[in-house]
DNA sequence: GGGCATAGTGATAATGATTACCATTATTAG
DNA sequence: CTAATAATGGTAATCATTATCACTATGCCC
């Protein structure tokens, strides 16, 4: 389950695959992918060092930004930053890309993707002469469980 | 042109008429709103700062990010914060809502809307059971200039 | 298994954007 | 003009994130 990549044989050639490879196993890095995996998604750093912890008392935060940050190089983990500013993690990898819902009054993260707007958004790209990477949608509002109270 | 809502003559009722109406005029907001709406738009505060010092040389980086959260709170301006995490601003109030195309090589902000998409964003919240307030859509990528070279 | 080079780690200092604080200044009703 | 107080500027505080550095863990070699 865990496929974290490790041990090149010899030094780095590329700054991207010293930034992407791991070069030897740590624990750490396994249980912080393994946190991010668990289920609850949309983890800020504090709150992923918070599940960490659980699992091994000693690790540091410095230590969860660096494996987060490792994880997102590697596809393993994706990262977004709300209106908030404050980042938020979520797997990578094999898990499609969506969009948001994110309710105002409790927080929730609705995880959405509608193809018919991801095929206009690569159209509207297109008509300004621009070669989009990713994009970003993010609708802020309020969500069902909110409404109805 | 500065349409500046001033002087409320009895104190304010709640914390919303506080940060939304001046109880006096002020040459800085006035001079920050200019600034603003000077043609060079996404500036974050310390641009926007560097510009207001032009006309007012003795103007603080503290009344610059009071006036434009003032401003913000009016619906004067607009504020998003990119990638990056650093806040922008531009004009608000009758300027239409719209998205962002960002190149990732130059930095320039190209503005554009589908009302298609938009459309489709709305039926996307519905079907969630979700009331939208507002929401972000920002393309990250090479723009035409950039490509071109 | 033990040695070695070095990637990984944790504590903490540094950073950078933004906000809070407070003494001083500017604005405006009367 | 004067009094009341909103606005301001300098700067300390805050908060998330990154850099630093001495120390530890990993894994290839023999
Ligand atoms: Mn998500
Ligand atoms: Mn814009
Ligand atoms: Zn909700
Ligand atoms: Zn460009």
């Amino acid at each position: 389950m865990v496929i974290i990549i490790t041990m090149p044989r010899k030094p780095f050639k590329t700054l991207e695959a010293r930034a992407c490879q791991a070069a030897r196993h740590s624990k750490r890095r396994e249980v912080i992918f393994e946190v991010l995996n668990s289920g609850h998604s949309h983890l800020n750093a504090e709150e992923v060092h918070h599940e960490a912890r659980k699992r091994l008392p000693g690790i540091g935060i410095a230590t969860v930004y660096r494996a987060l940050k490792f994880l997102c190089g590697c596809g393993q983990a994706s990262e977004f930053i709300p209106a908030d500013g404050v980042a938020r993690y979520e797997p990578g990898g094999s898990r499609a890309h969506h969009d948001h819902l994110i309710c105002t009054s409790c927080g929730r993260f609705i995880e959405a993707v509608d193809p018919a707007i991801e095929r206009l958004q690569e159209k509207l790209a297109a008509r300004h002469g621009f070669k989009p990477t990713r994009h970003k949608l993010e609708i802020y509002g309020i969500c069902a469980g909110c409404a109805g109270k």
